[in-house]
DNA sequence: TTTGATTTTCAGATTTCATTGAAAATCGCT
DNA sequence: AGCGATTTTCAATGAAATCTGAAAATCAAA
């Protein structure tokens, strides 16, 4: 498909070849945000604002994805809220400039954050008022209770594993799930598979 | 909000209680579902078969559900897809019966599976194929180009990380999920922060 | 305080995704 | 092989989420 030139002449094919990069990440991205239930365009803001790195007002958000006002409004609102993106001021400037959070990880946590939040913590809860409304039974015959209750049990369990886990290292001041990627990549299992499709430098040294 | 008795006085009080707590869980299964892109149906149809743990024809669980032919069909295949959910004949009977996976972290761990695959592993192609867009140049203060590959290679490896991870533990022949946890459980970090609501019994024994 | 630029809100339009239902295909039993 | 029960498919429908745009609210500067 890229069938054309990949070295450009000069600065404005240089320039033009920069933007459409641009261009594909922020689809990927919010792509990427639509399967998670994110809006599409809370994605898209936030990866426009991740990738040029730069502080970027309402206005020059809303042409460059083509959005509406309202959208990018309540989409930075969220982001604000999630705290991936931060409000910036230039002096005598009235705009409001976003700028979004430049540590990766520190942006996976709080992607990890907050989809616990809004996926596992409703269910546990869920889990307990359900637990409570089947009470076990003492005498009786009643294996479906019992096996109703094992399983909920199990599942809460599971669940309260990973959440723990989860508010230890991936909350506001947790340990960081870099520190827990590298304690996990250190531990020994059997297999091992690379994904890298071979170009990969070296990593940083964030 | 759950006023009435609670203790059940006969048989056909403690079975309605029953069906009402099933009902409950599924209800809060199918609500996880939706927020994970998975369609409420099959993640009901699938809470359906754990929480009851018996297998059940099609017929039985368009009753129970409330829900159409063709949505179960196409439900109870892509639970087979995903593996947590087989397909058990009785003898004599043309009907097939469908019995969900009854070991949870199993469960769990073909849960992770087919999110990565769906949510990460498009993404990491996506963004090699953008790092090839958009060329390093070698002189020039081509710092913005700089930027944009710092970033991608930041967000790759990160990624990355999580996909090795994520394949070695939660994969079909991976340590399982379990061991994960358990490692970093121990794992020596600042904070512990409880969530059990307070009556959550010892853990199993699994 | 006034002013005008900037942001927020939200009812309605639009888009996207899930579901239905009936026709077509499949499949096990006799 | 023939038959009827069972499953699958998919165009049409319905429901839900998202987005727009303009009016209302906010706010910094003069």
């Amino acid at each position: 498909m890229a069938s054309s030139s990949n070295t450009p002449r000069n600065a404005a094919q240089a320039r033009a070849q920069l933007l459409e990069a641009q261009d594909r990440f922020i689809a990927s991205w919010g792509r990427m945000g639509s399967v998670w239930g994110i809006s599409r365009t809370m994605a898209e803001v936030h990866a426009l604002l991740y990738i040029t790195g730069q502080p970027m007002c309402t206005d020059e958000i809303m042409e460059r994805l083509g959005v509406s006002r309202g959208n990018v409004s309540m989409s930075v609102r969220s982001l604000l809220e999630w705290g991936v993106i931060e409000k910036v001021r230039h002096p005598g400037d009235r705009k409001e400039y976003f700028q979004a959070e430049q540590d990766v990880w520190s942006m996976l946590r709080a992607i990890a954050r907050e989809r616990i939040k809004r996926e596992v913590d409703p269910l546990l809860d869920a889990l307990d008022e359900i637990g409570e409304l089947a009470p076990r039974v003492e005498g009786q015959s009643q294996e479906e209770v019992r096996d109703l209750h094992k399983r909920l049990d199990e599942i809460r369990d599971g669940f309260g594993l990973i959440t723990t886990l989860a508010h230890k290292f991936a909350g506001p001041r947790g340990a960081g799930l870099q520190t827990a990627a590298r304690l996990l990549a250190k531990a020994p299992v059997g297999r091992k598979k690379s994904h890298t499709s071979g170009r990969t430098k070296k990593g940083g040294d964030a």
